[in-house]
RNA sequence: GCCCCAGUGGCGGAACCGGUAGACGCGCCAGACUCAAAAUCUGGUUUCCGCAAGGGAGUGGGGGUUCGAGUCCCUCCUGGGGCACCA
């Protein structure tokens, strides 16, 4: 059955993978130092080679890549790279789960997914591609390694870690979240043991400050930076101990706490211990009782609620300190479930007054609670707390020298009285700590260091990197096969020559994407970067990715570039001047009636609102529709990238995922959505066509004169391109969208009319249109582009320039409003001055309607905006 | 608990610096083409009163500033995100 088509529709699958391989062939993505034009670093987040793309991955491409292209038409010199995040657990989890080499594994998904970004038409250069699990890559990785080693960036420690009971690894601060592994999703373990730190606190106040040059990210982001640093400005001070259960080392004479809160030093009224402290751990061997209350903390699971739940409790140690301003005044020294270690010195002054824990802690345990700060307005005599302590400002009092003074004139006061004293210190505390890199996994980069009982920690030397990881490990017991590998990790000490043992934990995967834009600029160099290429291209000016990375990848990488520059391997501050957290692809969730995961495509959905019901296709059994969520893998909630290229092609893809939602903001896959997009290409396509054979010859003369309609539409065609060309600038796209398809519409109408004097103007609008959604739509762009008789490729042309000319109209349309309130609109020339104005707008009929006949008090006249008529 | 961000038609969302709210898309309704369907095209689509002309209401609720508020201020509600015994 023949079925005749009214024309030829637009092929995408077929013409997009034409397109490709002319780019391809032409290389002309391919970018180099030797330019004469202002260079632009474009980044994506690289991808974790996880398997397969989805549609859901797919928008973090194609905003890239839209940029990449907009800019290289500005007439940039665009660096667009992409590589892989190639070590980490889920290639180790496939290997004990399908007896596949991690490697195999992630070289294969490493293929699949390489092609499908190709089949996206993305603008990228691939000869920087790499891998992070490639000894080319970690060969200077772990180069960096030794160099921070060297300057004391990088340091083993032993201490507290989080433990991550089923992936079997340590994890850093930043990958414990709600007291669970980030990955795995189990309760993290406290543990003591050795591992490997770059010191970032050595950065922390840099870091800091930093964030306010930080112009071109998000405010959330540098927020949220902030508080993971998380600065707070103090005075350390010691307290005498004494009591006869105090140990008798020098080191236990004193107690150092730190506070935030100087200017309440009268109102303290007990010292607290935290039960990790060293005193309470001494004190803790000759007491049982205090033992037994220290394990009891230690049990108190860390997750937020038990938190919050917890009641304070202490211990008293008998211990008593003396107070260092004020003689006679002695202070129960306790050992209090609520004071962390990890935090100042691990030791606190109470002031129930004014702490909210400390009231806590003091009404439980019959404690003094004195007041000290007095709420402006109140009489110190007479105020009393209402029932929970009080942390506003106000003038102190019951505090000696203190009385009268502001909050912040008390806290210098008591600073530099202590200071004099050479009893304290005022001291700046961070909350962030140093980075935990070890992890004792096999798939990542080996830390190239070995231990030798007699020379301790000696650095691999230079000439014998990379370490690379022995290829013959097997999965089928946990823990990390490093260890139990049976000749790897014997080695010579590299300064003696004695047998020794290899570090057998490798780094963080976080450490291998703290520097591959680095890396980028200069993939192929026998040093870690090029300092030459690097210093053409970074830092990176506009950087795209999720903003789940807000604060581990991005404040890693910062400190990377400062380690870096340490190290001479950089010379940079910043390395992202620009950051876009752009949103998610999300898609309802379906299950079986068994509890399986579905994919979309087994799914068959039917009716709307509350009727709406799906079935599972195989079986025809009822599924249920769960909640709207991200694309994952594990919910099943995807749509493959591949199969929905080969059904709508790679510019329908693009144009979905940009439509619509703004791009920070998720967007809801809905197969509608995708039928517009298909829609659109195919729209384009056919009024292309017309309008190509319409106005078949290209650079026909410029007409010296149009008629209205043609200067209208010319004038149509500016606009939008103005219009396009400042949201995609400003990342706005699905503004930059809804324009585009504004300007069609419009051209589609014009092209309607049959009347020649409008030739030269369609075709100069639909160049405009061709053009404009070219980063958008790049295979349309060309086929269309081809179409107008060009054979250059729409990739290289630069981006039109608006005649400045035709985006201003003689006349105006301005409102008109009566009490604020809109009656009319008045059409009036660009140049009318405020009393013409107001003359027109009075005549207006329904404005005369609205005064009612009553006197005018007022009018007023913004001229190009509008007329607010006062009675 | 604290700190951010958001709340606009049936839906996704637009609206520069306070100046015609609802661009654009989806959906829906009507029409054209068709034997019919698909595709495509045209028109309509915030809501209420009205045949219409026209008018009233309207950007989560309440209050305020202003000639004029989706936009600024106060307050409350809802949703999302971040942090959380940080001294």
């Amino acid at each position: 059955m023949a079925t005749e088509r009214p024309k030829e529709r637009y092929n995408a699958p077929v013409r997009e993978k034409h397109w490709q391989q002319v780019w391809e062939e032409r290389g002309i993505f391919k970018a180099t130092e030797a330019s004469e034009r202002p260079k632009y670093y474009v980044l994506e987040m690289f991808p974790y080679p996880s398997g397969r793309i989805h549609v859901g991955h797919s928008r973090n491409y194609t905003m890239g890549d839209v940029y990449a292209r907009f800019k290289r038409a500005k007439g940039f010199n665009v660096l667009h790279p992409m590589g892989w995040d190639a070590f980490g657990m889920p290639a180790e989890n496939a290997a004990m789960e399908r007896k596949v080499h991690p490697a195999r594994w992630t070289y294969d998904n490493i293929a699949a997914m390489k092609a499908q970004l190709k089949s996206m038409g993305l603008s990228l250069d691939w000869s920087r591609e790499f891998a992070t699990c490639d000894p080319a890559y970690y060969h200077h990785q772990q180069k960096l390694f030794l160099d921070f080693l060297a300057k004391g960036l990088a340091y083993r420690g032993v201490g507290k870690v989080n433990w991550d009971p089923v992936d079997q690894t340590v994890l850093a601060n930043e990958q414990v979240i709600d007291g669970r592994g980030w990955r795995s999703g189990a309760p993290v373990e406290s543990r003591e043991m050795p591992v490997w730190y770059f010191r970032i606190t050595k950065y922390a106040e840099d870091l800091l400050k930093a964030i306010d040059g930080l112009e071109r990210w998000p405010e959330k982001v540098r927020l949220m930076q902030a508080k993971w640093i998380g600065r707070s400005e103090g005075l350390l001070m010691r307290y005498q101990l004494e009591g006869k259960a105090l140990p008798r080392a020098k080191k236990y004479k004193e107690l150092e706490v730190f506070t935030t809160r100087a200017d309440t030093i009268f109102g303290g009224s007990f010292c607290a211990i935290s039960p990790a402290h060293p005193l309470a751990l001494e004190l803790a061997k000759k007491n049982a009782e205090l033992a037994a209350f220290i394990e009891e903390c230690n049990r108190i699971g860390t997750s937020e609620e038990e938190l919050a739940r917890i009641e304070k409790k202490g211990f008293d140690t008998g211990l008593v300190a003396t107070h260092p301003l004020i003689p006679g005044v002695r202070l129960n020294v306790y050992v209090a479930n609520f004071v962390l270690m990890g935090y100042g010195t691990g030791a606190i002054f109470g002031c129930p007054a004014h702490d909210q824990r400390d009231f806590e802690f003091a009404t439980k345990y019959g404690l003094p609670i004195i007041p000290v700060v007095i709420p402006e307005g109140s009489d110190p005599r007479t105020f009393r707390l209402a029932g929970e302590a009080y942390d506003g400002p106000g003038r102190i009092a019951n505090s000696g020298f203190l009385d009268g003074m502001t909050v912040e004139e008390a806290k210098a006061a008591v600073a530099e009285r202590l200071e004099a004293l050479g009893k304290g210190k005022r001291k700046v505390m961070y909350r962030l700590r140093d980075w935990g890199i070890s992890r004792q996994r096999y798939w990542g980069c080996p830390i190239p260091v070995v231990h030798c009982e007699g020379c301790g920690i000696v650095p691999v030397p230079e000439s014998e990197l990379p370490v690379r990881l022995p290829e013959d490990v097997t999965f089928d017991v946990p823990g990390n096969p490093l260890v139990r590998h049976p000749t790897w990790k014997h080695v010579k000490c590299p300064s003696c020559g004695r047998p020794a043992t290899r570090e057998t934990d490798t780094m963080d995967t976080f450490v291998d994407s703290s520097w591959y834009f680095a890396r980028f600029t200069s993939p192929h160099a026998d040093r870690p970067v090029d300092l030459t290429a690097a210093s053409y291209w970074l830092p990176v000016d506009q950087y795209i990715g999720g903003v789940e990375h807000a604060i581990l990848h991005l404040l890693y990488s910062r400190f990377f570039a400062r380690a870096m520059t340490a190290t001479k391997h950089l010379k940079l501050k910043e390395p992202f001047a620009g950051l876009f957290t752009q949103g998610m692809v999300v898609h309802e969730t379906y299950r079986s009636q068994s509890g399986q995961w579905l994919l979309p495509s087994e799914v068959r959905v039917e009716g709307e609102g509350e009727q709406r019901r799906a079935v599972e296709v195989a079986t025809g059994r009822p599924v249920e529709i769960g909640p709207v969520e991200k694309m994952s893998k594990s919910k099943k909630n995807v749509v493959d990238l591949d199969d929905f290229i080969n059904e709508y092609g790679a510019d329908t893809a693009r144009w979905f995922v940009l439509s619509d939602s703004p791009p920070e903001r998720d967007v809801i896959y809905s197969d509608v959505g995708v039928q517009g997009a298909r829609r659109f290409v195919q729209r384009v396509w056919r009024l292309i066509e017309e309008i190509a054979e319409r106005a078949a010859e290209r650079g026909a003369a410029k007409p010296t004169r149009f008629g209205p309609e043609a200067a209208a539409l010319r004038s149509a065609a500016h606009k939008a391109l103005a219009k396009v060309t400042q949201n995609i600038e400003g990342l706005r796209f699905n503004v930059a969208v809804a324009q585009i398809y504004e300007f069609t519409t419009t051209l589609q109408s014009a092209a309607a009319k049959q009347d020649e004097g409008l030739n030269w103007a369609l075709r100069e609008g639909a160049e405009l249109l061709v053009q404009m959604l070219g980063p958008m739509m790049p295979h349309l762009g060309e086929e269309c582009w081809a179409r107008l008789g060009y054979n250059t490729l729409l990739a290289e042309q630069p981006w039109p320039e608006p005649d400045p000319g035709l985006l201003v109209d003689d006349t105006i349309t301005i409102a008109v409003q009566v009490n604020g309130k809109r009656r009319d609109e008045l059409t009036i020339a660009k140049g009318a001055n405020e009393a013409e104005i107001e003359a027109a707008a009075l005549k207006l009929a329904p404005v005369v309607r609205a005064l009612e006949g009553r006197p005018v008090k007022k009018v007023i006249v913004v001229p190009q905006r509008i007329v607010n008529v006062v009675v």
